[in-house]
RNA sequence: GCCCCUAUAGUUUAAUGGAUAGAAUGUCAGGCUUCGAACCUGAAGAUGGGAGUUCGAUUCUCUCUGGGGGCACCA
């Protein structure tokens, strides 16, 4: 693709047009393939624009042009005309050449970074909302990895926060005597939901609780509910002192609860192809916190705040005041957020660290780097946030119930394209449609959850993310099956390709979208935006069926335009495996 | 109350300040004796209100309205 730009860059400087040049793309493919927009130079030439576009289109009249078919002024734009077979030659021989590595670049040799994701918490349930962090993720670590970039994926699990002491109250009182359930790490999550339904206002509770209701009104009942809600809170305090403090009272069941949760988090990250190069546990890095606060509180740089928290004032830059350590002694994210950020670089040595958590932390990432610049610590840190994961009901929480847990989702996609797998495929084994199957709703579940822009929140529905019509992960891989299916029938040609045959306007599309492919990788990278490449796989993929649908490749006229459309169809074949490869989406013979 | 993000067809969404605002889905009308119909073709359908900057604004600025998120003991 920068070739052609950068020749019909240089024909334009060639006549008189300097400085930095922009082409866009017109509307329509009858009016050219690429577009020169004269409003600046005709202020520079002092004349109007449409005349600025008449004057260039003369004057290119006058040169020999290799790529370029033909040059024609419309209004105040010049567009160009690229010739089919020129672009055909070059595109195809290059994806032919480079194959599962057309589209990258080296522009990462020799950098190194460190990608964080997706940072969940153990003890609580693994939703669709962590799906898409793992998701993202996964696809930039794919990114900057094929780019040239070494990249180091980690993880860091919060296993030492409120939640676990939370978690483990609701075990301890509700639950003892009960035997976990064979998926024990969902089990926690269900009692963590509901203890934090148990600790939440009274009001909220009566709201909930029809029963409760009239009570409210009641002022003496609704005083023992708030007594209640206070001396369960007094529970989970006592609770967190003994695990920071690794009582044995506690330790044991937190060490085993923790472990059901890690265990279940591997398999899930296994399956979803996660694979992290180090993980750092909250647990090991609070005592290390600690110190830093009271460092921090040495140097001035922190101070003693309301009732005796240790607080750092960071409203000269408008971020407020952070809290570093509660009231009671007890840390917070931030307290073992600020270590972590030196172990990653101390375990991996890199030249820039990205984290990707829910946009709803932004404003906490900026002020922990803030933290971090003010203390001396220069490494390059980006915070990435991805928008929520909303039902069509509404906001997911687990207080109301509506989770959707990823595993839920997957089992639901499977079944329904194991249903039609088979009704599609009679003759196969229970063990192939089992493996495709699992290909399919992995593909599903992965383009779903890249199909809108990372930073925006996703409306997810369920109904919409199973039809898997239109633009989804099976449709791109419908079309491969389709070319896998042509590839097989066809017959080796030994025939020189002859790119002159293949001038369809069809043809010509499809092979300027595989031209654009190294535009859509560099873009989503310095985007950090996956979507970009979800869309182009799709348009791609339907720019295929397009063509597909009004020329036959296998019976097509002459044995030589047979060949060149297998060509053709097999650098899109190339470029789609390329595109779903980056989101790490695997893909299937047939289907 | 303060701060950040956001507003595009019925719905989910795309568009470095540039040509006729691009898709998907839903609706309606069509297409399999033809390389795989999980597909394709056609129709109707959108920039929240107001002001400004500009030759030109979905895009930039201000304002109003609506939605989301955050704001010291949650993560």
């Amino acid at each position: 693709m920068e070739k052609f730009l950068g020749e019909i860059k240089k024909v334009l400087n060639k006549v008189g047009v300097s400085g930095e040049i922009d082409l866009t793309t017109p509307p329509n493919p009858e009016m050219g393939d690429f577009a020169f927009a004269c409003f600046n130079i005709a202020k520079e030439w002092k004349m109007s624009p449409v005349e600025a576009a008449k004057t260039i289109e003369a004057r290119i009249k006058n040169y020999e042009l290799r790529i370029i078919d033909r040059v024609q002024a419309m209004g105040p734009y010049v567009n160009f005309y690229l010739k089919a077979s020129e672009l055909a030659k070059i595109v195809l021989g290059e994806i032919q050449k480079k194959g599962k590595k057309y589209g990258i670049n080296n522009s990462g040799k020799g950098k190194k970074v460190l990608i964080e994701y997706p940072s969940n918490n153990t003890h609580k349930e693994f939703h669709i909302g962590h799906l898409r962090n793992v998701c993202i993720g996964n696809s930039l670590v794919q990114l900057y990895e094929q780019n040239g970039y070494k990249v180091y994926p980690v993880n860091y699990l919060n296993d030492f926060g409120n939640h676990v002491a939370k978690c483990l109250w609701g075990l301890i009182k509700f639950h003892k005597d009960e035997k976990p359930p064979a998926n024990k790490q969902k089990w926690l999550g269900e009692i963590y939901a509901e203890a934090s339904k148990k600790l939440t206002e009274p009001d909220a509770l009566a709201i909930k609780t029809p029963g409760l209701a009239e009570q409210v009104g009641d002022m003496g009942k609704a005083e023992d509910l708030e007594y209640t809600v206070q001396k369960y809170r007094e529970e989970v305090a006592e609770i967190q002192k003994q695990i920071e403090s690794q009582d044995p009272k506690i330790w044991k069941v937190f060490m085993q609860t923790r472990q059901w949760s890690i265990d279940k988090f591997e398999e899930i990250f296994k399956q979803l192809g996660v694979e992290h190069k180090a993980v750092f546990y909250e647990k090991d890095l609070k005592d290390k916190g600690q110190k830093m606060v009271d460092d921090l509180l040495k140097k001035g740089i922190a101070q003693v705040g309301e009732g005796g928290a240790i607080i750092i004032d960071l409203s000269e830059y408008k971020l407020d005041i952070a809290l570093l350590r509660k009231s009671n002694g007890a840390g917070l994210y931030l307290t073992s957020d600020l270590p972590l950020a030196m172990e990653k670089f101390k375990k991996c040595n890199a030249d820039e660290s990205i984290v990707i958590t829910g946009t709803e932390q932004n404003f906490y990432f900026k002020q922990l780097y803030k933290i971090l610049e003010l203390i001396g610590f220069n490494k390059k840190l980006t915070h990435i946030g991805y928008g929520l994961v909303n039902l069509k009901e509404g906001k997911m929480s687990s207080r109301l119930g509506n989770v959707i847990l990823y595993e839920d989702l997957y089992a639901e996609v499977f079944a329904m394209l194991k249903a039609e797998s088979v009704e599609r495929h009679p003759d196969w084994s229970e063990k192939k449609i089992n493996n495709n199957v699992s290909v399919l709703a992995m593909a599903a579940l992965k383009f779903d959850m890249q199909k809108h822009e990372a930073a925006k929140n996703i409306t997810f529905d369920a109904k919409e993310a199973t039809s898997f019509e239109g633009f989804s992960g099976l449709y791109v891989l419908y079309a491969i099956a389709r070319i896998n299916s042509i590839l097989k029938q066809s017959k080796k040609s030994k025939a020189k390709i002859d790119y002159n045959l293949l001038d369809k306007p069809e043809e010509k599309h499809l092979v300027l979208f595989l031209a654009k492919y190294e535009e859509v990788v560099k873009s989503a990278l310095m985007n950090y935006n996956p979507s970009e490449i979800t869309r182009y796989s799709f348009d791609l993929a339907q720019s295929f069926n397009d063509f597909y649908n009004k020329h036959s490749i296998l019976k097509a006229e002459t044995e030589s335009l047979v060949a060149a459309r297998l060509q053709l169809v097999g650098a899109a074949k190339n470029v789609l495996e390329n595109s779903l490869g980056l989101l790490t989406i695997g893909t299937v013979e047939e289907m």
